[in-house]
DNA sequence: GTACGGCTTGACGCCGACGTCAAGGCAACG
DNA sequence: CGTTGCCTTGACGTCGGCGTCAAGCCGTAC
């Protein structure tokens, strides 16, 4: 398999993987021109890296699972460093939501307070259970 | 006030003020020395940058905030652009922790199969031909 | 012959929000 | 007088993951 034909199989481009080469995560055997040439593991190790990508992984929070299948193992997170990685990036999600819905709702009571404003500071506006002074997100821009 | 002033009053950097105002986001008089000159409607629309900053807004989003405070509104965010802005905010808010949970499902699924097949693995190793629990991760399309 | 497609290496571009260094000016302090 | 400290502009560096262009080689089809 040369180059193009395994960025295809993966669904990647040409310097996507001779990027991945430059950065050790993949090797390449050569022809008798000179191109790189690729068997059915490196299609594994790069599936394994684009999947792990997809889900948010860097590039080098990937090596232990190339590893780990060069090692011979049929899966890239069998092997423990592989789920040291899985379990940091769990945390690193959790506290990625977390901030992110902490900022969601400050944009929220920020809105609503602006448009508040906007609406007049009638004293019913701010009574709770008053006749729905907000929350006209729709429409009117 | 000078820049090193501003700076320390808004909690940021020089190389950031003058950064602002390279991008047009915050002017500057000058005094005879050629110096940068603030006053408090400066610091006013620096802070309302950095608090849009830190809660994920890039800096072309505080724009309308900025130049709400610039028509002489006490607020930022009193003007309809900047109020389109929050609510565009909060929709990207809204998918990108989406996005990050159902990586977060994906990553914990990974990481409990990768534990049962190590745990199962032990005793498929002393029974070589027994059921293999396989299960791929459907990933990308 | 020559056009074409695929391969090679090398190197610069991109995005965002600055950090950092360079080289110099002006004021105050001792 | 020199040193410190704040200011000026300009320009390159950073991080990640490639995109894109350049120049050239190789084999095949027409």
């Amino acid at each position: 398999m040369r180059i193009g034909e395994l960025a295809a199989a993966a669904g990647t481009t040409t310097r996507t993987l001779r990027y991945y080469e430059s950065r050790g995560l993949l090797s390449a055997r050569r022809d008798g021109n000179g191109h790189r040439t690729y068997d059915e593991d490196d299609l594994a190790q790069v599936r394994q890296i684009r999947t792990l990508q997809d889900v948010g992984f860097g590039l080098e929070e990937t090596r232990p699972f190339v590893e780990c299948l060069r090692a011979g193992h049929a899966e890239g997170d069998s092997c423990p460093a592989s789920q040291v990685v899985y379990r940091r990036k769990l945390d690193e999600l959790d506290s990625m939501i977390e901030q992110l819905a902490a900022a969601r709702e400050k944009v929220a009571r920020q809105l609503a307070r602006a448009e508040r404003a906007r609406d007049g500071l009638a004293a019913d506006a701010l009574v709770p259970g008053g006749p729905e002074p907000v929350c006209e997100l729709g429409g009117r821009e």
